[in-house]
DNA sequence: TCTGGGGTCCTGTCACTG
DNA sequence: TCTGCAGTGACAGGACCC
């Protein structure tokens, strides 16, 4: 908790969304659906147009075609999602070294450590200038909460939402509070909520009112302890700028359940080896194998496995997913598998056994050869080559280069043809035309930037 | 057309160990 | 030698967040 308001907490608008109307300028005031466009999606972003129909993020994307019918639903382009993102992350990094990124459209500043003078007028200005600067650099706009510790500054932020700025006064956060619901604080969701108001609460006030007590023994010592100092308005968690992974999963949920047991085995097979592709990616390994298995029922459970000694090495997850899918009953089917892997380091038990080794034979200690050698290379994952023709796949949002009409993206496709809007963030609403889905002068191209920068103008 | 994907943290239970 | 106890790590599940 600090006196002065020098928490800034950063909230893209409907990030997503926002972000593929700012790509295509016929889509702009429109209803936009951002989410999983299979039988099994759910929605990850819905534009301000579509929440009017009642369209909202972790819906199913049937559900919401039912509400919406005329948006546009769209797949999720992380990549270019991810470089909109560092952008933004840039301009609040100039703000303070303190960052705290939660996820692509959401951080935390600690203005203090970054010398905003710690006064309203300074922090209010810091977070105007702040938006001002994201629009000019992006074409979005982001909403922006500042107070006196990190879960008022993103309570404040949802207030301002959208393209707004909310600043609350330190010592004004119990009255604030109080007549909220108890769902408002972080770390009570529907469960808890649900639990607590059968325990008759349901506003903050009803929790301090409750006593720390009652709480704990309602929700477990760290919950309710956490939760009653949450309710008086206290909060000291610091921003936290790095924060060290503590596991790598990789999950599919299948359009239509599994029944198969061979092609479940195959399935954890290939998900085991994405998991390692990622572990290594991120330059670590694990001791600690997960499997995950969602049944017909939605029921889920996991098994897991830990190992002697940290691994990244495909063959040893795939095997130790292999037996601990051994133990787990998949009759009545199976909708979703995941691979996951914990108690990350970043070594392995073989790098100890060459050290031990190079001991052994007197040579240098672990800093010889940094990043050299066969070791080196041995840690390089080889994607499968792909060989022959390859079925191109046009999914709906996905920007495409045609020889002759330029730039563009992909409005539908199906029954051999596809659908394809020509307009770039800059022109005005553009044309459609209809191309066979194997036409030579159709290529999947980069996204363009959204802001028309010299070198494009 | 019911319910994604990638995470984190907490709790209860059980087995093992000194 | 037996027993009880506390601490610890592994494991499974649940809740929550974006």
């Amino acid at each position: 908790m600090r006196a002065a308001p020098t928490i800034l907490h950063l909230d893209m608008d409907a990030f997503f969304a926002a972000a593929e109307q700012a790509s295509k300028p016929s889509l702009r005031g429109k209803p936009v659906v951002v989410g999983g466009l299979g039988p099994r999606g759910v929605v990850a972003t819905a534009s301000y147009e579509a929440r009017r129909f009642g369209v909202h993020s972790a819906m199913p994307t049937g559900q919401a075609r039912r509400l919406a019918p005329n948006a546009a639903y769209l797949v999720p382009r992380f990549a270019f999602y991810r470089s909109i993102s560092e952008q933004v992350m840039e301009l609040l990094r100039r703000l303070s070294p303190l960052v705290e990124p939660l996820s692509l459209d959401e951080a935390f500043v600690d203005l203090e450590a970054g010398g905003v003078a710690d006064d309203s007028a300074s922090a209010r200005a810091a977070g105007e200038r702040l938006r001002v600067d994201i629009l000019a650099t992006t074409g979005l706009t982001g909403s922006v909460g500042l107070a006196g510790s990190k879960m008022i500054a993103k309570i404040a932020s949802e207030e301002a939402k959208p393209d707004g700025l909310v600043l609350i006064e330190p010592g004004t956060e119990r009255e604030l509070l109080g007549p909220r619901s108890v769902r408002i604080l972080p770390g009570i969701g529907p469960a808890t909520g649900e639990h607590l108001r059968r325990a008759g609460m349901t506003t903050v006030t009803d929790l301090v009112e409750a006593g720390e007590d009652e709480l704990v023994r309602l929700l477990g010592r760290a919950h309710g302890a956490s939760l009653y100092r949450m309710a008086q308005g206290y909060d000291d968690r610091p921003v936290v700028a790095e924060r060290d992974a503590k596991s790598v999963s990789v999950e599919d949920t299948f359009d239509v359940d599994l029944h198969d047991r061979v092609r479940i085995r195959i399935e954890v097979e290939r998900l085991a080896e994405r998991c390692v592709g990622r572990l290594r990616a991120s330059g670590h390994s694990g001791r600690t194998i997960v499997l995950k298995v969602r049944r017909y029922d939605f029921s889920t459970l996991t098994r897991s496995e830990t190992l002697r000694g940290p691994t990244d090495d495909p063959g040893v997850v795939r095997e130790a997913a292999g037996r601990l899918l051994e133990a787990v009953d998949t009759t009545g089917g199976v909708r979703l598998l995941g691979v996951g892997v914990s108690g990350l380091a970043d070594y392995t038990q073989e790098d100890l056994f060459a050290q031990a080794d190079a001991a052994a034979a007197g040579e240098a200690g672990p800093e010889a050869a940094p990043g050299g050698g066969p070791e080196a290379e041995a840690v390089e994952l080889v994607e499968p080559a792909e060989h022959g023709p390859v079925e191109r796949h046009w999914a709906p949002g996905n920007d495409v280069r045609h020889a002759v009409y330029g730039a563009g993206w992909v409005q539908g496709s199906g029954v051999g043809r596809v659908t394809v809007r020509f307009e770039e963030p800059w022109s005005g609403p553009g044309r459609v035309r209809t191309f066979s889905v194997d036409d030579p002068e159709l290529e999947p191209s980069e996204p363009l930037p959204l802001v028309r920068g010299d070198a494009a103008a």
